[in-house]
DNA sequence: ATATAAAAGTTTCAAATAGAAACTATTATA
DNA sequence: TATAATAGTTTCTATTTGAAACTTTTATAT
């Protein structure tokens, strides 16, 4: 997959999946947050190619959602961890998990739950709140240029804004 | 890329990621929320090649994330709207889209950015939250075995929840 | 009514990427 | 000190992607 160059919003979601959309980039990053630290051990949990894995490995660690350290002072064995940036990535893996159990494995098939550690109850489910906090469907959202958008990018967004407006 | 076998718990977010964890499959969810419908407006937009489109569409379909409704009565030709399920991924694509504006755009230069219709102010971070509503930071989450977790999860949920204490 | 262009794919072939398995070089354990 | 485990690398094959040309159906202009 190439970056859409015709596309003059691609660079928000676009330039991200260059980064975590590759294939099994997610999962990798899920196993770190699950604890997975070491090569062989996302190697045998994963069931991915070795060679593969390096690769994956190396680039989440240039783009800094995993951290490669050594396990000790001066050791040359290293293990990985996320970073800030990749446990902000938390919302999103939680997305995914709840949009498979509610429409893939239906109402009490989930294979993980995510419980609130305080109260053991499980967390709500991930919405789109106004600033407010009202939560928000689809048809309440409008899209506008932000900062850095390009010209092209602010006409598009305009004529999309009127497409939507006819929309559910 | 190939299903985890050997993990146990790659039925959640790994059987989402083999339905729209595909090259271009979040791209081609978000222009049709975007109000794109046409093939050839798709590849116009993303500037995907046209038998790629074809699979990717076919395969959205089939997994009923876009339905394919004829223009009009009888006619043959096709336009590919979001399902409920589809749309159901929107906080997804707003996650993807704030992670990247804070951490690849950085604070101002967003190209892109959502807005509540009523009141036009941008919308709130998507966040984890627990069941009252109180923000949760990734420290925060427990894992535990759902309804639907097999008895090898079981086993692997408990390790994990033992490594997860000694976390950030 | 006819010609021309646009829309929605399909086909073909080259290039890039992924996967399996064997191999190597360190580090840990018995 | 020998043996096994860890963390990759290399090589080769199979699959997927991308570009471009081709086909067929629908829409628009004359």
């Amino acid at each position: 997959m190439k970056p859409a160059k015709y596309d003059p919003l691609n660079r928000s979601i676009g330039h991200v999946l260059e980064i975590i959309g590759e294939g099994w980039a997610i999962l990798i990053i899920r196993e770190a947050y699950f604890g997975t630290r070491r090569f062989e051990e996302f190697q045998r949990q994963l069931g991915i190619a070795r060679n593969i894995l390096t690769t994956r490995l190396k680039k989440l660690c240039q783009n800094e959602i995993l951290d490669r350290v050594p396990i000790k002072e001066g050791a040359k064995r290293h293990e990985y961890v996320l970073t800030t940036k990749g446990k902000d990535l938390m919302p999103l893996l939680i997305a995914l998990t709840q949009w498979g159990d509610q429409w893939i494995f239906g109402e009490h098939a989930e294979p993980v739950i995510f419980l609130d550690r305080e109260n053991h109850q499980p967390i709500a489910k991930i919405n789109v709140y106004s600033a407010k906090g009202i939560p928000l469907r689809p048809r309440d959202i409008v899209v506008a240029a932000g900062p850095g958008a390009s010209v092209e990018a602010k006409k598009r967004i305009e004529e999309l804004n009127r497409m939507i407006e006819s929309n559910d």
